[in-house]
DNA sequence: TGTACATCAGTGAACGCGCGTTCACTGATGTAC
DNA sequence: TGTACATCAGTGAACGCGCGTTCACTGATGTAC
């Protein structure tokens, strides 16, 4: 072979990452592919080796992006972490100040409902699961009063990160971000 | 006058609610000028008779946007609407379908914090604004309290229509919808 | 009163630019005989 | 073993297109004298 075995894999892989933080920092509509490709060390027509629309990439990286979310979840379900954990986390000025690195779908998820079926197909899907892993993070409640908090909770995380983003005052973006936390981990630990 | 007294005013309005529309509809970045100038009827060169540059525009339309919600929040306050009514108008189906007529906040957002100093800023005051109508409306608790809870409640408020509308999945869109209604509802009624 | 000029909202063609996409080509290495 | 050919990840120039923006112009009406 002209390059090593999984040499292929790789630049995908990387291009991958390029593209996800790119979207998740500036948003899908502005991110352009010749961008991302000088970014991953490649040219502009490398690009269709590997992805067949930047509508295809769009949806591998939502997958991919939200696996990898998804898998954060579950390892935390099995190491036991409290959902209080994740919360403060999720909720973290950090978090709110690192788009590119964070959570694909408070930086997406608006963008995600103007597109074509198989892109939001992806996204619900993933959704889906982490609402289920997220509700089996709950100690107390029904199975159905579990999921319900489960629902409640990312919401208010995915809106409070976004609100914490969007304001341009540090003391009210730091208010939107307490006062989210405590409100979910209220809801997360109540009877 | 070529035109009658408030003419341009008039025109400048018209393409005020046109950008507001497909703003929302269809995200910032993905709206073209000329889409504008056409949906209201005039050719692209009349834009910059009205604005100095897209950006200005978007600016305006954010101000305007936002100051007529902010002007509801207002009403209902005076008519002493309940904040509960307020909540289930906001997570009904119908303003879920209905993005270009909808919250300009839970359609933006993302888009907002990734615009310059003065676009934040504008939304930043507005913000700000609502989420002291909201407390107001609150009947229950310290002004802290209800501040605290008008903040996470705006919070969940835009979470949950945000991922209701991007859910490819019409029973998990109504439950997020569904459930978000009923926490938001609990921290308003809660003593 | 009639005429010349000023005003200005809107027209429509054009500008440079970056977009997503295509494609003929390169060149390093594997395979066949 | 040596040579001819196949493979294919990546190159880089070009495609048509729509973007935001500019600008010379139109033409209806107001104003000055």
């Amino acid at each position: 072979m002209r390059y090593e075995k999984g040499h292929k894999d790789e630049t995908r892989r990387h291009i991958l990452d390029v593209a996800s933080a790119q979207f998740r920092e500036s948003g899908i509509a502005a991110v352009g592919l010749a961008g991302i490709m000088s970014e991953a060390g490649l040219t502009n027509g490398a690009f269709y080796s590997h992805f067949a629309s930047k509508e295809d990439l769009v949806r591998e990286v939502l997958t991919d992006a939200l696996t990898r979310r998804e898998e954060r979840h579950k390892a935390n379900l099995e190491n036991g972490v409290a959902l209080e954990t994740t919360i403060r986390d999720y909720l973290s000025t950090r978090h709110r100040d690192h788009a590119g690195t964070g959570c694909p779908i408070a930086a997406l998820v608006a963008e995600i409902a103007r597109h074509p079926k198989a892109t939001r197909d992806a996204f619900t899907g993933k959704v889906a699961d982490i609402v289920v892993l997220m509700a089996e993070q709950i100690r107390l409640g029904t199975a159905k009063e579990r999921r319900r908090k489960a629902i409640t909770i990312y919401a208010t995380m995915v809106g409070a990160l976004q609100l914490a983003r969007a304001v341009n005052d540090k003391p009210l973006s730091d208010e939107i971000l307490e006062n989210a936390v405590e409100a979910a981990v209220a809801v997360a630990n109540e009877r």
